[in-house]
DNA sequence: CGGATATACTGAGGTTACCTCACTATGAGA
DNA sequence: TCTCATAGTGAGGTAACCTCAGTATATCCG
């Protein structure tokens, strides 16, 4: 049993639409260099409040670690994250965020810039509580 | 009044993970150049249910028209779309489903190879229909 | 009518956010 | 030790956009 016909199809461009919509917020709204990617890992590094290797980083971002790398890369240039050898594993590489991209993180997060809290102001807090536990199983694995 | 403190950021974070994956998946799952975002103008093309401006087209996909232009080009390449000029207005170009496009369309649909569909059968009926109003005002004008 | 202004499309070139493939360095098990 | 797996990266590619500038046509207004 489902939905109306054409909801799924409905919904799969709501989304594309949404997600659209902040990646081109983000690069206005946010300075020179400071992508949606870029957040997205900064983010990610700083939920994990600790060292995260580069493979590790991939998974959570659900990227390959290739991209990962390249993403690091960027980050490093820009001085928001450091690498560091694994000591206990030569061939590992530690990623974490440096205090200049702690407190870019901080700044994006305290003046609320991103597009996505702006825009659930149109919900209720339920709604918003419901939308997230929508999402979150489908996203799931 | 919000959602518990990083409910935004999740969401936004849910919503990337989803449509990176509906890419994926459609690169996988149909054949040859048959992108994601050319069966949004295949979509868009279908549901208008005329034939449509270039400029018009680009605004219903919500890019700019110098990206429906290449968009086209591809479609008109692959013969799922067919360019005729407007006979009221010498400027413009008239887009429209070829028959092998509409085929292709109705293939797509008929098969529900999107990975939507599939997606979506996690939720029940009126969850679905839950989780489409809350899109569909988030994504309003 | 003629000139200014606006609109429709497209060529050239750039960016973001990924991807695959092949390679090197290192670890771990038989 | 020899093999096999794992961690990261160089090289190169793609999708889905973008901006800027230019040409062709339409429209408005004195």
């Amino acid at each position: 049993m489902n939905a109306p016909d054409g909801t799924a199809e409905q919904i799969a461009a709501l989304l594309d639409v949404l997600v659209r919509r902040q990646r081109r917020a983000a690069k206005t709204d946010l300075g020179d260099g400071v992508t949606h990617g870029r957040v997205r890992a900064l983010r990610t590094l700083d939920h994990a409040d600790r060292p995260v290797r580069l493979s590790e980083l991939a998974t959570l971002l659900d990227i390959v670690p290739r991209s990962a790398t390249s993403l690091v890369d960027d980050l490093e240039a820009a001085g928001l994250v450091a690498r560091r050898p694994d000591p206990n594993d030569r061939r590992a590489t530690l990623v974490a965020l440096t205090p200049a991209g702690t407190t870019l993180l901080t700044t994006i997060r305290r003046n609320r810039r991103d597009a996505m809290v702006t825009l659930l102001d149109r919900l209720t807090t339920s709604e918003q509580t419901t939308l997230h536990d929508l999402l979150t199983r489908l996203a799931a694995d």
